[in-house]
This record gives structure tokens, sequence and C-alpha cells, in this order.
DNA sequence: TTAATTTACGCAAACGATTGCGTAAAATAG
DNA sequence: CTATTTTACGCAATCGTTTGCGTAAATTAA
């Protein structure tokens, strides 16, 4: 009935008597065929449901059409629409998306970065980890040909291609924003120190700050690694020793431990504490008291990464141009 | 400085004047070449940075060392949270996992099991779309050499591997839960007809509402397929003709529309309706007035799945017994 | 010391596809 | 009718590995 294993060239010109490099031929309507060959080899492998094995044809090709992008958690919004806007753009010039998370580890990422060198991935997207220094090793290891774009956490040098929003502003206007609502003693939640988007977020908070008049106050500041526990035990002390009229909360995650927070303080202070941060979770708005919300154009900035990556891959001629695009954020649940 | 391309085997064994057969032997560590050669070989290649080129080992071996996993949408913390179980139990066991969605296109589903197929992925862990039979007929088509485990959404037939939640008993629990609120008018949110989880989940619902005498009301039962705007069109139906006093939501998304929908009425209804929905968002328990969450053990069916995966993988005799998982789920957030 | 065995390596064929080149037969040109 | 071109196909190499088999040299057995 159904076959046991894939039917394969050979078997197609076993059973037409024909050579395999011209069912080959036929198959890629090659103009060295003849017409009546071609429906004749192209119908009979349809009725016996051939398939090319893309395994062999990327070994000849030295291409596999696809290309891998790595982030560190599928299910953080933020990045679940990135990788949508990839797949948007790369489905639509024929190459599929492979999705691995880093879920935030060094150790998990650089492996990832050699599995998809050793599998020829035709291109990569990464958002790399706290340790830049051990990936870029990595990145320099794997030879010359695989073309990268980065995109939301960037290393700093310019000879790479780099997709961000523009983080500086956003964390600037929604410190400013909570400036206005009579906040002065802001906590700033951050992510991991040393990462691009960490320290942009806390130069736009800062210049908040001091554009309002309002000198910053290191023991507001607090960097928070992956792990809630850091999350919490920062908070915790913050509530206990400087009682914060506002956070600042850097990322998806922290936005959230921070409502949480918040909300088991005894009132008035729950409902007083006001809370804004980066977050892309499609039902932020639906919290009481609001999360006011810092979000990115994700799917823009997948798509975009996405363009540049496979204009890269694409390119005929060799001459590098490195791409280096900002979006802007965009303030929401203020009301 | 770094080389231009990979260095393959045939470097090696042209820098080292060995033959391309010892060079490989000698670094899969074969007993028939002499310690020395293989220090030499090895020292050498870790030198040079050798990897080898993962297409062409699997062209030879016929087997990829990883399995795909395709699920409706990644930004859904349920399957976010199977892929992490997944994740978790293929990596130990050396396999990479590759994560392809669907966003519910029974086209986009078809194409991706073709592509896997193609690929030569070492198994398939797969949550069909509503379209069953097309999608079985894709599955034939592929040859037989694909090895597949169903999860959530599952065919009814009983010659495949499946892992499941235990959606009767998880909605005939919840569905109690409200009556014994004092709720009777229960409007059943349900996806798309025809489905595993549909059904079963509705037949859970209807037994719990005969089961406290309270007879089924086929008006309060509303199918959505995964357009946000058919789940709209239901709710604002249901609340101008017959007003329930509860919602029971058979998925994620389902439950925050329901939420959303039911926060918009005037009140008193606004924080009198009762909703209880599947959902695994990490913070559905920070929503006031609260949503009533089944939590499925996501974790644990991706961990299950992947198991009775690379067990078919790895099996030696060909004997096949089909598994059937069943666990279940846990009603939570509800005071 | 000779025969049998072991050790340590090389040759070449796979895996399944693509493609440059060679060449009969057919078509066209002269 | 011969010379040249075109058509339509087959042969064999190639992509980078792995592996069965063959075989010198080294070792052991008799």
């Amino acid at each position: 009935m159904d076959q046991e294993r894939p039917v394969k060239l050979s078997d197609i010109s076993k059973a037409l008597n024909l050579s395999v490099s011209t069912v080959s031929r036929a198959l890629n309507d090659s103009h060295e065929i003849g017409e009546e060959t071609k429906r004749i080899v192209q119908s009979y492998a349809s009725k016996v449901n051939y398939r090319p094995n893309l395994i062999a044809q990327s070994l000849k090709e030295m291409n596999t059409r696809y290309i891998a992008i790595i982030v560190p958690e599928i299910s953080n919004s933020f990045f679940a629409e990135i990788v949508n806007g990839v797949e948007f753009v790369a489905n639509n010039q024929g190459y599929h998306v492979v999705i691995y998370q880093t879920h935030d580890s060094t150790e998990r990422e650089i492996n990832i970065i050699r599995d998809v060198a050793r599998r020829k991935a035709d291109g990569l997207l990464l958002s790399p980890s706290t340790n830049q220094t051990e990936v870029n090793d990595v990145m320099k290891s794997i030879g010359a040909k695989l073309p990268v774009v980065y995109f939301d956490r960037v290393p700093s040098d310019n000879y790479c291609h780099k997709v961000v929003c523009d983080n500086y502003q956003a964390a600037f206007d929604a410190t400013t924003w909570l400036i206005k609502q009579g906040k002065r003693r802001i906590a700033h939640m951050a992510g991991p120190s040393g990462i691009s988007i960490s320290i942009e977020r806390l130069a736009g908070y800062s210049a908040a700050l001091l554009n309002a008049g309002i000198s910053v106050d290191p023991n507001l500041i607090r960097y928070s690694n992956f792990l809630a526990r850091e999350a919490w035990d920062n908070l915790r002390d913050l509530e206990e020793k400087y009682q914060p009229d506002a956070y600042f909360a850097s990322s998806d995650r922290l936005s959230f431990y921070c409502y949480e927070a918040v909300q088991k303080l005894p009132e008035p202070r729950a409902s007083e504490v006001k809370i804004v941060g980066f977050t892309n979770a499609p039902f932020a708005h639906l919290l009481r008291p609001k999360l006011s919300a810092i979000v990115q154009p994700a799917f823009d900035m997948g798509k975009i990464a996405a363009e540049m990556l496979l204009n890269t891959i694409t390119k005929k001629n060799k001459d590098i141009e490195y791409g280096f695009i900002k979006l802007p954020a965009m303030l929401k649940n203020t009301e």
C-alpha cells in the first residue's frame, strides 16, 4: 500500500528505464529534456509521491533554505511576536524558520550556535545572552560562512547587522510620564548589567530624572539576572528600605514581578504605587490597577531583521554594508 | 586568521598526511587506530576547530538527531510549556528540538509536516489542527519512516501514540465548581467543533450540568474557531440574548476574551459573572476579579510525549505498542 | 624459523541529489 | 548528399562523512 521508505530518484529511474540524471533534470524542468519524457517522469513522480531528500540537496547545493532564530524564551510575547515577524518574511521567500530558546543560559546558547553552524543554516538571528565575550568567541570560531543579524540585545561594535528598539527614548518617555504623575522616587528594575538594552534603558531613565531636576539615587537601581529569586529579593529590599512611589521595569518578566509585589502591599500603597514596564503581553491591559506598558514593535523588528538577513544571504556582491535600524516603542495603558 | 570556510576531514588528512578514513576513525575514537595517531589527529582537529558537517553525517547515517514539534502558537503559554518539557527530555538524550507553529492554518501545517519529512527529522510531535482528515492524508503520504506522537488534540483512532490531559474530568470539575458557586446559566465557549479537546470538554461540562439536575441549553454552547472575530460575536450575542451567569472557556485565548468581555459589562454583572477557563498563562492569577483557571500539566505532557517519541525512535524491536497517557488538570484561583 | 594472528592504516563505495561533459541520433544547413 | 548543429539523454564526479574490506607490517604462536 504505502511504501515502506521514501521513494528516491533511483527508484524512479529504474521504474522508467531512465538514468538518474535524466529524472533529476526532468523534475527540475530542465530544457535539455524532451517534453514527452518530462511528462512521463513528472506524472510518475507525483503518483509515487516523490519528495526530494532535503539532506542530500543541502549537501550538494551547500545551502539549506532555512534560517535559525535564537531567543531567550518563546513564551515571552515580545520574542514570540518577533518570531512571527521573521516567519512572515522568511516564508514568503521560501525559507523555513527554526526557533531555539536559550532560557538565558549562556551554555545552552553556545551549544545552539554551534549546532546551527554545523547544520549549515543559511543565516542566524541572534539576541545574545549576558555573556557577550564568550558568545563572541564562539561566533568567530565557527568560520565566516554564517550571516548573522542581531536584534534586541546587540553587541556594541558596528561591524554587524543590528535591529533594535529605541530603548533610550522609550525609557525616557516612560520615566517622564511617571514624573508627570507626581512620582519622584522611581525605582529602576533593570535586567542584567552590561547588555545593551539595560544600559540604554537606564540611560533614558536617568536622563528623564535629571531633566526634571530629580537626582538619580543608585539605591533605587537594581539589576536582576533572569532568576525570579533575584528580582524578588530586590523588590523586598526596595520596599523595606526605600518605599519607592513608582517602578520602572525593564523587561516583561520584571514588569509582572513588580506588579505582583506591589499588589501584595497593604493599601493604600498597593493602589498608589505606579508601575510602567516593558511588556508585549497581549492581555496586560486587563490588569486593574493598570500596568502601564512600553510596547515594542516586535513584529516589525522581526520582519526587518529577517529582511536584512535574507538580503545578506542572497547578496551577489560581497561588499558588506552593515545595517543598523532603530524602531520607536509606544507607551500604553496610561489612562 | 579565522578560516574562510569550515575545515573538513580532508583538510586534516592532507595536513597530517593521513587518509580521510583514518582521520574519521581517529576522531570517533575507533579501536583500529593507534593511540599516537589518535592524539595527533584529535589535537590538530581541535586546534583548527573542526566540527563535523551535520548535513553530511545525516545523509550517511540516515538520521538527524533532532525531533520536530508543531504547535498552533508558541506565544500560548500552554504550548510554550509543552515545548519546554520536550526540550528537557530531548536535550538530555542528545536530540535537538525544532519548533514550528501553524497559527492554526491547515495549509501551513501540511507544508510544515512535508518539510519535516523531507528534512528527515527523526520524529514528530504533533497537535493537529482542525482539519484532521487532510492532515491524516498527508501523514500517510510521507512514507512510514517518521515516528509520531500526538498530544493535546489527538486523533480518535488507537493506532498512534497519544498524550492528553483528562479534558472530560477537568471540564466536569470546573463546571461543578461553578454550579457550587450558585451558577446555573453557564455558557460554554468551545473551540472548533470536531476536535478531541472540544468534544471531551463539552462532554464533561454537560455531564456536570446533568449531574446537578440542570438541563443543557444548546443556546449557551458556542463554537469559535481561532479567529478573534468569531469569539467576540459569540460573546456579544450571548450577552444580548441570554445573559449567562457564568462562562466556561475552553482555551487560553477564549478565557481572556471572555474575561475582557465580562469586564466591559456594567456593574454589578461585571463582578458577578464568574469565569473559569483553560489557561496556563503565568500571570492569570494577577487578574481582579479572578479568572479561575484550569491549568494543564503542560511541562509534564511535553516530557512524556518526548519520552514516548524517543522510545519509539530508538526502539530495537519493531513490534509497536501504542501508548495512551492521560494526565489530570488542576483547578486554580478559586479563592 | 615459519605460520597464524593482530595492529594500524588506506582504498573505495556508499548516502541521494545535482551538474559538467560526452555522445548518439535527429534535425537543419549548405 | 554531406557537414554542421541541435536535441535528448547517460556517465561519472561531487558535496563531507562513515565503514566494509584489503593488506602491509608488527606481533604472537607453534
